[in-house]
DNA sequence: GTCTATATACCGATAGAC
DNA sequence: GTCTATCGGTATATAGAC
């Protein structure tokens, strides 16, 4: 045979595992819508910009996805993929919710513009005609309680200090880790000074809370 | 950071009582600018939008603010003063930088769209582009500086238990602040449940800072 | 100070060729 | 699967009448 790995380039389903460079352009598309709403937000964002990332015509980009709104929700429903293996891992391996969230500031310190896009998401999406309302909405709702709950256990094991209320703390423990974010955007835009430690930060804020330090 | 009266911001000397009616107008559409960044984001709103709130035409809109930017620095420039006037009217009586910043959240609670509006703006412009990028990268580390002397202060006066940081706690403060406005403005959102009281986590937050409580 | 009318550019989405 | 061409709409901004 000639070329070994071609992986159908027409675009039929070829039993197993077809569609090969449909997903990879797919991902592509996602990965350029990315950095367009970091840099522009939703509203602000291109079909056309992204899609020149992208290496197509914006006619091209709307094959693989219907609308703007169908394109939005491919990049967050991708981004729970990638988290929730992360996360799934470290829960797996006994690690508590709260230390696997230090862990996830400590990656997403390598995505800036992941970070950026999501940061602006949060803030456009508060509004209910957004169309990742619902999104973040679920988002956050299972945040908290995931945080709240991995406090609660923490307190019944005695390791939290008796002042510390599990029921508090897991709501501000989201809400520092997303202005943190902020700061650390803003910090990577000043050419001085070295770039917050979001992952630090949350270290500092986690031992404040435990009776004996956590590492 | 300006806190003291504008010097008439229609360019020309008002001389005895002039240009009421403009300034007047001026005003009006600084708060319509507002309500629809809130909506939209800055990218996502329009001149249009923003004139017909105001009651003029978006020609008429351009007579006032030459461009959007403009506009976005008349309404970033407002939002100064009006909240400048609170705090010093607070540092004057004696309250700490961290106590007058509670009932800032206080006051944000009942300005859902002056809220909205900052939100989604201070996560737009971590952009080095974006036109309020400068504004919010010194409003940023004013806040900052301003919340790590309070603490400072506190923990020179003993009131801060002895494990606490003040060099952290003032970016983890501002930071707080932030993700509390994200989460405060989803729960408005929900039809259930009451709002998130951004008040009382602060107030929770600084008690459990204090060697005694803050009231 | 505000308007109508317009210039110029870009938007999301569709149609149809290949 | 990707393209070119195009539709209908909206964007910021300007020109000039009143």
């Amino acid at each position: 045979m000639t070329s070994t790995s071609q992986p159908d380039p027409s675009g039929q389903p070829a039993g197993r595992g077809g569609y090969a460079k449909g997903r990879a352009k797919r991902a592509e598309v996602i990965q350029a819508t990315i950095v367009s709403i970091a840099e522009s937000g939703f509203h602000g964002a291109s079909l056309r910009d992204i899609a020149a990332r992208a290496g197509i015509s914006h006619a091209g980009l709307l094959h693989h996805f219907p609308t703007k709104a169908h394109l939005l929700m491919a990049v967050l429903e991708h981004r729970d993929d990638v988290d929730g293996v992360d996360l799934d891992e470290d829960v797996a391996q006994g690690v508590s919710f709260i230390e696997a969230m230090i862990g996830l500031a400590e990656r997403n310190a390598r995505r800036r513009p992941v970070v950026e896009a999501f940061t602006v998401l949060a803030a456009e999406a508060t509004t209910p005609d957004h169309p990742a309302h619902a999104y973040f909405k679920i988002h956050y709702n299972e945040a908290i309680a995931s945080a709240t709950q991995s406090f609660r256990e923490l307190k019944a094991a005695g390791r939290l200090r008796p002042e510390v209320d599990p029921e508090r703390e897991g709501a501000q423990w989201i809400a520092l880790m997303d202005g943190l974010q902020i700061q650390w955007l803003q910090s990577l835009a000043e050419p001085d000074g070295r770039p917050l430690d979001m992952a630090a930060e949350l270290r500092y804020r986690l031992d404040a809370m435990l009776t004996t330090p956590s590492n």
